[in-house]
RNA sequence: GGCGAGGUAGCUCAGCUGGUUAGAGCGCAUGAUUCAUAAUCAUGAGGUCGCCGGUUCAAGCCCGGCUCUCGCUACCA
């Protein structure tokens, strides 16, 4: 297991779509970054690899939205996104992007191998075509009438208005958005990468031979394997990504998910001509540091790529986080509810390590959590300027209080001295436990714990009131803070890496090796440290006070956006009014439909007869509560089977901006039967 | 509904293959202290370990059922 030569970290190819959010952070780059920073302070061999994903359909919509080309899009973010990591200090060795020339040619080879070697296999089906346009239509390039809501703007995968995911063969009247044209069926040829047959291997592989693995991410690879596996496109119409290298592809590219991961091989190439011992020795050690959204690409799909191609390593571990919420809300790109990170370094200069600090000791390592702005202040003022910043400080004041920044020599060591001293041996052992088992939390903790030992052992030598009877005890005892003091920049060095190099600088120090934790004789007597200057400073109550405002004025916005009524839909004759008969009926039955969520199976009277209707709003109303309700209710609908229920008839309900569902009903109770015109 | 993860002090979380009075940080209370960014240090209060059964000499940890939260998935005429 332990007898790895090198280790190659992989983290997670952020999507160029956007900028880089706390989410993706506290996920993914900060463990990813205090990992490696670790491994290369204990001297090992580690690749860091990172780069931006740029191919897929979003990109491409987003590109047609502003009038720019999809290579304009990931440019900007692509931009964005590397210099954000840059500034905030997140150590790749090589941050690529997946349009670059080397991974066109990486990825096209890794596929015509597997293609060659006939590990693919071809299907051909059917899907809606653009004759004008020229082109298959991805899911989001179709729209059309919503069957569930009958908003008119539903996109191919899925209804904004009611939340309902749809195929694209689901929508009523679906037109592509290229043309405005009715798109028509067209046969289509793509590969698929038969995942079955890859089963009894991976079930193998994971639920035997890795139950090591951390509880969410083994449960969701065992759930997905007894799930069954299916055959998986690689391929897509589409003219945004790695063209497929084979005749009569035209048109045609490698989909998102294929090309993505081998992007961790081609930003390895971009950094070293030697990357296959980084990718085909099996003395290499390979992580992925990923969030829980990427577990089935990374632990199923991917490995399932590399064994296909048989030259490469598989992943040794995936400890993949959860998501991390921010104010009680999830994070979401779309509607900005999100602290970007490019803002945030505009807006809190020099704080680069808090935030690092922060993520870390709220990471969402076995559950997801809450960023809130007042526990970042919480922790800033509490944990690291008054604990850590302040052992610091009183540790340097009082060195060039007492001698001029010079380190003073330790004279006979007391039992209290070695005891102080030995327990950062022991705090030693229990931070590499934890970054070894990638519990960076309890890690990080573990290292403010040398401070606190720090704080206590000066609060109970109390040198300076010991100064004035016993000179040289004090020098002692100064000697032993200065010497926790050194020890704090290597333990600290991978979680506040700036902070750290700025306490090297106070103590005039050069930079030291992981090794040397634990050691008592760091700083030699007569080496001279320099005036100390505060390593944090408090953050006000005003400065987390805009930010909270900042994200309220985010939310009123989003509401503001919420209540706007979706658009009149084009206008329909008398004639097409008049098909529908709506009439006012009673509900005089009701009933859970089993085994779904949704569904209520109600009996109406509706003046005409008594007959049944299965009515999706059972998160919205319990069974008991609707009897005796009236509703109106569409009686001529084609009745419809629904879970072995045949369904006569549609309930009129009213959708609010939230999606909940409320009845629309006559104000006075009127005769069932009656009709709505 | 199925599958996965989670439900432990006011808050955020630890609790290894079951074993004496269930832990930490923050917050709170009290005391000590002044070298320090009113920071620090000590002490204390606070928990029917989601609920109900079961196995066991012994269960937060194992088994069964229920319930709530999150994710994936099915249902939405």
């Amino acid at each position: 297991m332990s007898n790895y030569k090198r280790t190659l970290i992989t983290s997670a190819l952020p999507y160029a779509n956007g900028p880089v959010h706390i989410g993706h952070l506290a996920g993914v780059y900060v463990p990813a970054d205090i990992y490696a920073r670790y491994l290369r302070m204990k001297g090992e061999e580690v690749a860091f690899i990172g780069g931006s994903d740029e191919h897929g359909v979003p990109i491409t919509i987003k590109a047609k939205n502003e009038g720019v080309t999809p290579q304009d899009v990931v440019d900007k973010y692509h931009n964005i996104i590397k210099d954000s990591f840059s500034r905030f200090g997140i150590s790749f060795d090589v941050y690529s992007r997946t349009s670059a020339k080397v991974h066109h040619d990486t990825a096209s080879e890794f596929f015509k191998k597997l293609y060659d070697e006939g590990k693919f296999i071809e299907k051909t089906s059917e899907q809606y075509y653009d004759e004008e346009a020229k082109q298959f239509l991805a899911d989001r390039y179709i729209v059309g009438t919503c069957p569930k809501c009958g908003n008119e703007k539903a996109y191919g995968d899925q209804c904004e208005a009611c939340g309902t995911s749809l195929n694209a063969t689901d929508l009523i009247n679906p037109k592509s958005t290229l043309s405005g044209n009715i798109p028509v069926m067209k046969e289509t040829k793509h590969w698929y990468l038969p995942l079955d047959q890859y089963e009894p291997w991976l079930r193998e592989w994971i639920l035997e031979g890795h139950k090591e693995w951390k509880s969410n991410v083994y449960g969701q690879c065992k759930s997905w394997i007894d799930g069954g596996l299916n055959p998986r496109a690689v391929t897509r119409d589409l003219d945004w990504g790695v063209p497929v290298p084979v005749d009569g592809a035209d048109g045609k590219v490698l989909y998102v998910w294929f090309d993505a991961p081998i992007g961790y091989i081609s930003a390895t190439k971009e950094w070293t001509a030697d990357w296959t011992k980084w990718w085909k020795d099996p003395e290499t050690r390979m992580l992925h540091f990923i969030g829980k959204d990427n577990i089935v690409f990374h632990c199923i799909i991917f490995p399932a790529m590399l064994k296909a191609e048989g030259t490469y390593i598989l992943p040794e571990n995936v400890p993949a986080n959860e998501f991390l919420n921010l104010e009680g809300d999830k994070i979401s790109t779309s509607r900005n509810w999100a602290v970007w990170l490019h803002e945030y370094l505009e807006e809190f200069p020099g704080k680069e390590d808090v935030l690092k600090y922060v993520l870390t000791a709220n990471a969402p390592e076995t559950k997801d959590n809450d960023f809130t702005w007042k526990d970042f202040q919480a922790r800033n003022n509490n944990e690291l300027v008054a604990i850590l910043g302040n052992f610091i400080n009183r540790a340097l004041v009082l060195t060039q209080k007492y001698y001029n920044g010079v380190v003073p020599a330790a004279g006979e060591l007391q039992d209290v001295d070695k005891d102080t001293l030995a327990q950062i041996v022991s705090l030693k052992a229990d931070v590499e436990k934890s970054l070894d088992t990638f519990r960076f939390r309890e890690a990080l903790k573990i290292a403010m714990d040398m401070a606190r030992l720090g704080n206590k052992y000066l609060a109970d030598m109390e040198p300076w009131k010991v100064v004035k009877t016993d000179e040289e005890r004090v020098k002692t005892i100064m000697n032993t803070c200065l010497q926790i003091a050194a020890n704090l920049t290597i333990v600290f060095a991978p979680f506040l890496p700036f902070t750290m190099n700025k306490l090297r600088g106070f103590l005039n120090m050069d930079h030291l090796e992981w090794s040397e934790l634990g050691r008592t004789d760091i700083l030699l007597a007569g080496h001279k440290v320099k005036e100390p200057e505060l390593l944090f400073e408090k953050i006000e109550d005003s400065v987390i006070e805009t930010q909270i405002q900042k994200l309220q004025d985010t939310k009123k916005a989003n509401e503001m956006a919420a209540v706007t009524a979706a658009p009149q839909k084009e206008n329909c004759s008398y004639d097409d009014f008049s098909k529908m008969d709506i009439r006012v009926g009673t509900i005089i039955e009701a009933e859970k439909v089993a085994k779904t969520k949704k569904l209520l199976k109600l009996k109406i009277d509706t003046g005409i007869d008594q007959r049944t209707v299965v009515s999706g709003i059972a998160e919205y109303y319990e069974p008991e509560q609707v009897i005796g309700q009236q509703v109106c209710i569409l009686v001529n609908l084609e009745p419809r089977e629904l879970k072995g229920i045949l369904s006569q008839g549609m309930i009129l309900m009213a959708a609010d901006a939230d999606g909940a569902l409320k009845f629309v009903s006559p104000v006075n109770a009127v005769k069932n039967g009656s009709e709505v015109k």
